[in-house]
DNA sequence: ACAGTGTATTATGTCATATAGTACACTGAG
DNA sequence: CTCAGTGTACTATATGACATAATACACTGT
């Protein structure tokens, strides 16, 4: 059974995407858990794609394996990935994610104060717009590498 | 001088309203932080308005004075407070807010980066953009009170 | 003088985090 | 079967942030 994709070349450039930064009010793994978040989403892990095993990321980043296993346990548990016991690690469907609706209602609520924020210190209604029309043309890009 | 606006009752008030969650991840002096960044955003603590003592809160909240004092050195950092020794702590003028232009670009990435979750996790474009709607409604509330 | 304010200091305990080391069960390839 | 690679579990330890406790000092207005 090959899971693996293209392989470990492809494997090598998203381990090198990580952006760790020790000094970072961040835990590390909560860092590692927005990081494999972010690539999957953006398309970058696609699905059923392999990610690092817990052994190899602990080398690369030089991080104890204990602490990529928590943010995998994390990722795990938000139904971003799977794990297959004695193959590894991989990115789970889309469709496959829970539909989480206290999650939606948090992160709508995060957004909310996020806006309030920027209005007090002067930001304008249209530049928080931007963002949104920004970040619907970056999704249609998203979609043709999906293709 | 006497800067406490409709005095002690309207004090009250304002105090009641902090919502503590000892059960949260987020530390009590963030949570102080927040709720007191909210009260000066939506204009229910208005400009030069006194707030609380430290140890008057520290009282109300039954929370140690130092985790206020810590909580309100954080926001008189950011410039929301001001403290003057001997009579107590006011809200500050927005005109006096510092311009912190990395603080915009990372709420905005937050922004960016919460939106790009409910796309993936599967909510609408629509759904997304009603937050917006929804803010700038309220946000003319604001507008009207502060009249 | 006094009560109320902000501020500073030291000490103590708790908890999450990160590391270290070890062990076990499973898988596929040889 | 043997072996390397995988996920998983457990104990132990060190560190830092957090919160509390207790005390002290300087300033303000009455």
């Amino acid at each position: 059974m090959r899971r693996c994709g293209s392989g470990a070349c492809r494997l090598r450039r998203v381990i090198d995407m990580f952006q760790l930064d020790l000094k970072s009010r961040k835990s590390i793994y909560e860092q590692i858990v927005d990081n494999v978040k972010e690539l999957i989403i953006t398309g970058m892990l696609k699905t059923e794609e392999k990610i690092p095993s817990v052994r190899e990321l602990s080398k690369t980043l030089t991080v104890n394996p204990n602490t990529i296993q928590k943010a995998y346990r994390e990722l795990e548990y938000q139904g971003y990935i799977y794990t297959v016991s004695g193959l590894g690690t991989f990115v789970a469907s889309p469709a496959e994610l829970p539909i989480d609706e206290k999650r939606v209602s948090d992160v709508k609520a995060h957004i909310r104060e996020n806006m309030k924020e920027l209005f007090y210190i002067g930001c304008s209604l249209d530049s928080i717009k931007k963002i949104l029309d920004e970040l619907t043309e970056e999704r249609s890009d998203w979609n043709d590498k999906g293709k």
